[in-house]
DNA sequence: GGGTACTCTGCAAGCGCTTACATACAAGTG
DNA sequence: CACTTGTATGTAAGCGCTTGCAGAGTACCC
């Protein structure tokens, strides 16, 4: 079996270092950790001997004698997505630096129960939970919160538990607004709900500011002019041609991704139509090929969202986080697939 | 400070399950972990009321106690890159099917150093590392070997490791001979290696099978058709940009990811050219996006190689691996940027 | 000078498991 | 029947840390 990642040398023991300090295992505990009444004197020989003999505490042995793990745990639909990968990193790159790991885990439909019986991969390995667009409504947030476990949820706004999340109605509406101001009156919008494990406030409530803008302007929202993209490139490619194949079809669409839109810019390039003159697009997230294709997108900072949610996790392990919301800023990013509407159709 | 993670509720431990079903600690073990010498109806009898108590035993305590983490690292540049994600999911796929665990961590330049140092974060806390596009070659393999940790290298044939990588040579092959086979004289090609972060044999084993594609066909390959694009969308777009100003640019370009294809076809598209008409494009990889942009690429099967990355790792661990190569199979999938040579140019 | 209040350090008891070794019993063997 | 062999279980010693408690030393105050 494997030995342990030591080259082959046996690692130095908090013993060690005590021997050779000559001070008990006790002190060199605190000296390390930065415990207060450890005299400077003897912390200083402390580390200067840990460092000669390239001590590093074990982990599992310290997770254990202190019953904490230092490690967050981290629950969403899709873990490969673009928007989920980013997320991630950012949680990962605040929880590293202070010094926490991450343990990952996938939260399919049966996510909140699982959380609520305790998940075995989780189970006494984690200090914390970072729910990423693991719709969980108010009344999920309020057992989570009886957990007794700091929960963090991010991608919904809510009262009972600390959280953070873009304003999706807000979004939406900077979409149409822009739409509406370019002199589109013709406006479709393309969502998507049918996976139950991904988070389905969001296109809720983005249909919801969508059409709040709509009514502002005095415009309607036939039936025909929604549809499901499946927040997914293939999705936004059938409803695009959907919509191409209405005896009207619209002049301005909101894609509630950007992956949909560039599904949507396909099915255009295929009726030889040019988005942005032919017919006006609107992405939502700045995705990193939105630029190179010229998409006019809705842009919500995602990395910042997981730093913003790693943040709010280590404040509320030290105590000091209060159970808030945290609005994060959208920007509206124009581009080439938007333009005035095309007097041709 | 954090209770653990339990619901309030005090875990059950193995001393409890021991006391219910009337046997030893040691058989609680023992039966859990399904060791030979456990009389089959002590076993079951276990079993339940460990299920009853919804024991699930505490990770940190055993790994201390067995001396094993259950943990793999895994090293990467850049982790947040499509490519790396992508491994990544397959490593973890495999790996929590297997019940182990995964530690993610940067290799920046320092990372061979730290190997050989044993990484704090990873001291004693994995039982093998999988090296994601780290360039070691077969000296640094050879110390890799002498850690005495089963390592798997992916992205580099290695010889004194166990590794698995596409042959890049072949993948460049098949790029060139593509654009050849359309009838195109002039090509170039977009590479990069500005980060020394990344693996950088990945690059000249590109170049290689594309001048030995080309060298085969009778032609040559001019400095001024050799770019580095950085692997970033910009760099592809910015050495497409300089393509264009020479006073005879290539016909057919071949860069070495799809992401600086996307550059190249923004930079096309800005000059008012079409991918696919008036130039030729060829990417390597298969992104996403690639799909609906049309980009005729040259595909690896990424998520695909962090399986195997997984399981060979694996295989290691129980004893039956042994150190070889596997190759990974590489695929022209031709879309729309790829053509015959305009005849205008 | 005795008492109070700190500051610094050590002792030792765990944390919840795994596992080498010992023990007990049943079955098979010559 | 004594003896080996194999199976099933228990005993207890850790694994390498953390931390409550106690003791020792120093300083300060009335």
């Amino acid at each position: 079996m494997a030995e342990q990642y030591t080259s082959g040398v046996a690692r130095a023991t908090i013993d060690d270092v005590a021997r050779v300090a000559g001070v008990s295992t006790a002190t060199v505990s605190r000296a390390l950790r930065n415990h207060p009444y450890v005299a400077e004197a003897t912390k200083q020989r402390i580390i200067q001997v840990a460092e000669e003999l390239r001590y590093v505490a074990n982990s599992n042995a310290s997770r254990l004698a202190s019953g904490q793990s230092r490690t967050i745990g981290l629950l969403a639909p899709l873990l490969t997505s673009w928007y989920t990968s980013e997320v991630v990193a950012g949680v990962e790159e605040v929880l590293a630096h202070a010094r926490y790991d991450l343990l990952i885990g996938t939260a399919n439909p049966l996510a909140r129960e699982r959380m609520f019986r305790g998940d075995a991969r989780f189970h006494q390995r984690i200090d914390g939970v970072i729910l990423v667009d693991v719709f969980c409504s108010e009344e999920g947030a309020t057992k989570l919160a009886d957990l007794e476990t700091p929960v963090v949820v991010l991608g919904e706004q809510l009262r009972s538990v600390t959280s953070a999340s873009v304003d999706n109605v807000r979004g939406a509406r900077i979409a149409a607004r822009h739409l509406i101001e370019l002199g589109h009156r013709r406006l479709a919008v393309v969502g998507g709900h049918a996976h139950m494990d991904v988070a389905h406030n969001v296109p809720t409530e983005r249909l919801h500011g969508f059409q709040m803008a709509m009514e502002a302007a005095g415009l309607r929202l036939p039936k025909e002019y929604v549809d499901d993209g499946d927040f997914t490139i293939e999705g936004g490619r059938t409803a695009m041609r959907r919509f191409l194949s209405l005896p009207k079809p619209p002049t301005g669409v909101f894609l509630m991704s950007d992956e949909m839109a560039y599904g949507a810019m396909w099915a255009l390039r295929e009726a030889g139509l040019v988005p942005g003159r032919d017919i006006s697009l609107v992405g939502f997230d700045d995705h990193p090929v939105a630029e190179s294709v010229g998409l006019t997108t809705v842009r919500q900072p995602v990395r910042e969202i997981g730093r913003l949610g790693a943040r709010l996790m280590l404040d509320g392990l030290e105590g000091f986080g209060t159970i808030a919301h945290h609005p994060v800023e959208l920007t509206l990013v124009e581009r080439a697939t938007s333009g005035p509407p095309s007097t041709s159709r």
